[in-house]
DNA sequence: AAGTTGTTCGCATGATTTGCAAATAAGCAC
DNA sequence: GTGCTTATTTGCAAATCATGCGAACAACTT
C-alpha cells in the first residue's frame, strides 16, 4: 500500500472525498504487518476516533482493495484479513498463536504440478502452516504491535509428508 | 476417504450408530470430487432422502473430519468445502466457474522460502488461481456437476505476476 | 419387546458482511 | 465565510454460514 499521502491523492483523483475516517484508516493500514480483520482495525481505529463506524471500516477497506492498495486474505475461514502488502508474497500461519507472517518464495516457477488440462495459472498462493518454535516467549498477540519482523532466514521447505499415496482412481460423478 | 463399509466399521468401533442418514452421506462423499459445501451435499442428499436435516449433514461432515476421513477447505471465503481426498494434495480454482480441482505437486520440498526465524513448517497448502482455457461453454456452477476429469498434464508452473482483479467476496447469487 | 442412549432435527443464536436510507459533512462556487 | 451539491458516514436490518440446545426419535443391546 502506498503512503497515506499518495493514497489520499489517488482518492481525490477519483472524485472521492478525504474524510477524517479515511485518513485515519490509511495511516493505520500503511505498513501494517498485522494482517488485521475489519473488526480488529475497527477496534484500533476506535481508540483514535471514538464513534467511527465498523461499517465505514468495511467500506474503506473495500475501496482500498478495489484500488489495488491492499489485498484480501481468506485464511482459515474466519473473518477476512487485510494486507497492505501487495507484492507477490505468501503467508505462514502459526497454529498456536494464529499469527500470520509474510513469506517470500523465490522459485515458485519450479513447482511441478499436475494441473487439469488447459488450466492457465494466473496466480499461486501458498500458506505454510506450522508454528514458531520459540513462540512461548512473551510474544504479545495484541493485533497491532509486533508481527513478523523476525530475521527471516532463507530455507528450503520440509513439509513433513505425513502420508503419500497418489490415488486418483475416483470418478466422482454425482449420484 | 475410505469406502462406506470401512467407514461404517470405524463408526461402530467408536460406539457410534449407523443411521440411514450417515450411510447415505458416506456414499455421497465417497469418491466425490466435487468438493461440495455442506449446503451442496445437503441438496443432493435431500433428493435421496427428503427430510434429512442440514444440521445432520454438518454434524456428519464434522465427524468424518475428526476421524480424518475427509478434509476441510476454506478456499475463497465462502462456505467450507469438504474433500474426501486426504492425500497430500493441493488445489486449482477456476476464476470463471469457481470449479475446484485437485492438484498433485511433486517437489514442494524444493521451495525456497524466507520463513520467519524459528518457524517449523508442518504442512503447506497451495492454491493455483487461474482458469480453464476452454471453459467458455456454459458450465453450471452448481458445484456438483463436472469437476476435474481432465487428463491432468504435468507441467511447470508459470505464475504470471499480473495483478489479479480484486475479487469481491462471492456471497450472493449462487443457486 | 423394552430400555438405554446416541442421533436427528428444527429453531435459536452467533459471527461476518452487506444493503439501505437518513443524517452528516467534504469540496466547490460565490 | 455562506450555502449548495452530493459523496460519506452510520446505525440497523438482513443475508450467509455455522454451531448450541433440547425434545422427539430410533439404533443397538439384552
Amino acid at each position: 500500500m502506498h503512503s497515506p499521502e499518495i493514497v489520499a491523492t489517488k482518492y481525490k483523483e477519483q472524485g472521492r472525498r478525504l474524510t477524517p475516517q479515511r485518513k485515519l484508516l490509511f495511516s493505520l493500514m500503511h505498513n501494517n504487518e498485522t494482517h488485521p480483520t475489519a473488526e480488529g482495525l475497527f477496534e484500533v481505529a476506535s481508540k483514535r476516533m471514538p464513534g467511527i463506524s465498523l461499517r465505514t471500516v468495511y467500506q474503506t477497506l473495500d475501496e482500498l482493495s478495489e484500488m489495488g492498495e491492499i489485498q484480501l486474505m481468506h485464511c482459515d475461514g474466519g473473518a477476512v484479513r487485510f494486507d497492505p502488502n501487495v507484492d507477490e508474497h505468501h503467508h505462514a500461519v502459526c497454529a498456536e498463536t494464529g499469527e500470520l507472517f509474510d513469506v517470500y518464495v523465490d522459485n515458485i516457477d519450479s513447482l511441478r504440478a499436475q494441473l487439469p488440462a488447459g488450466f492457465e495459472v494466473q496466480n499461486v498462493s501458498i500458506v505454510f502452516h506450522g508454528r514458531l518454535a520459540n513462540s512461548a516467549s512473551g510474544v504479545s498477540r495484541t493485533s497491532r504491535s509486533n508481527t513478523t519482523k523476525s530475521p527471516a532466514r532463507q530455507q528450503t521447505v520440509r513439509a513433513k509428508s505425513t502420508k503419500r499415496a497418489p490415488r486418483r482412481t475416483s470418478r466422482g460423478s454425482n449420484t
